[in-house]
DNA sequence: ATGAAAGCGCTAACAT
DNA sequence: ATGTTAGCGCTTTCAT
């Protein structure tokens, strides 16, 4: 028996409970689970009894007897390859899912494909969310072969089995190539290895929409893949004197922005246009030309992905959607 | 193999692999428990079994009758306060717990004390890692009442109940003095709010031990609570031309870099030194001057808290401990 | 070294 | 509208 100081009083069971509110045990936890009609001074008597003894149902017997663990896995990537906003999402998931009963539990992209069979079969967790998957990843064959509910936080490729929750990549692709346009730039350079991870599928999509609409304008389009540093340094050399390039990428801005600032070289724009992702560098620099809002529709994909999931769980039959929300540019 | 669309397959229980292997269920148990002696012979038809079933044991059923979850609960912050960092700590502490065989629940900081009270009432949780407490933080006496183990990641008031792991904050205060004054600077200000803070125990004994060590030099000690971006001009304005000034602050390093190089008057270094935290800016900045080694430590508490937390749970008549990380700078 | 059997505290089917 | 009762799948005591 680890450290206690004093004995640590046994918790009380519905058991105690029923005594005290005079009812049977059972009826306890139908005024718990609402799955019956219980008349009002009953259901007052058991709360009274409950508040009174400060009872919480145990939860290892209810999901032994209902299957039901009310407890959602969500799965982490690795690493976080979003300047720091990976905590935006989990925050939001946990707080929303609270608001529904819900638990959430850390699934470590590193457990890999066994780890999601070990929630699933376990029991531990009774639907999954998952973050940041690969096109093609070993983790998605156990997650639909359990038959759990699942939302994917970022559009994967399609998954008809779970529901799918992401911002509007292709849309927010061909805002850039029109806001680029409106600025009258002659050339859109995308920064942060776009070129690298197409296996990543909001990439993907993003390119998708950037080409399309770029199609159907003279913008010339470059993908750069070298280091953000040295963004600011080629995107200058690649531009004549009358000409202008807006600069864009869905990551690395702080890099890029720094080392704007730091050379001071481009801080005029005539020559350059900044419409950077990552809006809380907004108040930082009077660079940006245009940001798009993307931290406040985070926190929103994250409650409606949990809103989502709610739905899979307590609607009977319940069919998987997909949920794109669409960017904006932030305002001022 | 083929249950992929149907019903989802009934999950083997030890009931089915005492069958297959020939033995009674609790023998299924007791290899897996490894609570009493087995002969190789069996233990090893019981581990074919489990293997072939594909087996793993019920959690909700393991929890009732072991009153042990597996899980251990980890209070998270509100809000990500030190430039999204968190999420190293909440990875490596996922990851480390992982390898102990534990699973890791959030509980916000938004479920304030019921919050606590719930997880360790229902028995979801059987431990508890709690990350940045107030010096008087309300959730710390149902945590302390539950009798359950706990570690706490940022040393708060004593809780003998409890074990600490925390970066040493009151040598790393007296380390930046030492070093400010090796530099030659006249004075060392302190940004990122630190003022307001005190009520974050990290932050008053960073305080201290500046202090401390202040108090033996010559050091003149500027506590700025104004606007990060003006941080530079307002340490410009308090230097005079001979003089320098150390810069240093436990967050906001950000946004204080990046109005030096925007600004661009002071990338000299010859009236302002820097030395701030956060080694992922490292490679952006040639400003800075002397940077704490704070990620890898931050994986390194993450994984030392894990582990005490581990020892509390496993080892009988555990005694709680506080293990303070020391802070080196990093070189080059 | 192994087996048999008694619950842990719930939910839900089957009573009334 | 409420009560009675049978397990859920484990861990663990008591046998042998």
């Amino acid at each position: 028996m680890g450290s206690s100081r004093g004995p640590r009083a046994k918790a009380p069971t519905s058991q105690d409970v029923a005594r005290l509110a005079g009812v049977s045990q059972s009826t306890v936890s139908y005024v718990l689970t609402g799955s019956r009609p219980i008349s009002a001074s009953t259901r007052e008597r058991v709360e009274d009894a409950i508040a009174k003894l400060g009872y919480h149902p145990n939860s290892g017997a209810r999901t032994l007897r209902s299957r039901r663990s009310g407890v959602i896995g969500l799965m982490v990537p690795e690493a976080d390859s979003d300047d720091g906003v990976l905590m935006v999402f989990i925050g939001a998931i946990a707080r929303e899912a609270r608001r529904h009963g819900y638990d959430i539990l850390l699934v470590t992209a590193q457990e890999g494909a066994a780890g999601i069979r070990r929630v699933v079969r376990t029991g531990v967790c009774e639907a999954l969310i998952l973050m940041e998957l690969d096109r093609f990843d070993e983790r998605v064959a156990p997650v639909i072969d359990s038959g759990l509910p699942f939302v994917t936080l970022g559009k994967p490729e399609e998954f008809p089995q779970g529901s799918v929750v992401d911002l509007d990549f292709e849309m927010l692709g061909r805002m850039v190539v029109e806001r680029a346009v409106e600025e009258e730039c002659d050339r859109l350079l995308l920064f942060g290895g776009p070129g690298r991870k197409r296996t990543r599928n909001d990439v993907s999509r993003f390119l998708t929409g950037i080409e399309d609409a770029a199609a159907e304008t003279e913008l010339e389009v470059v993908l750069d893949s070298g280091a953000l540093a040295e963004v600011p340094e080629r995107a200058l050399r690649l531009t004549p004197r009358s000409q202008r390039t807006a600069l864009f990428g869905l990551n690395g801005v702080r890099q890029v922005l720094f080392a704007m600032a730091a050379t001071g070289a481009l801080v005029d724009g005539t020559r350059m246009l900044i419409a950077l992702s990552g809006e809380d560098l907004a108040d930082i620099s009077p660079l940006l030309a245009a940001v798009p809002q993307l931290d406040s529709r985070r926190t929103e994909i994250s409650e409606l992905a949990v809103r989502e999931m709610v739905r899979l769980l307590r609607t009977d039959g319940a069919t998987p959607r997909i949920t794109l929300v669409e960017p904006r540019w932030l305002e001022g």
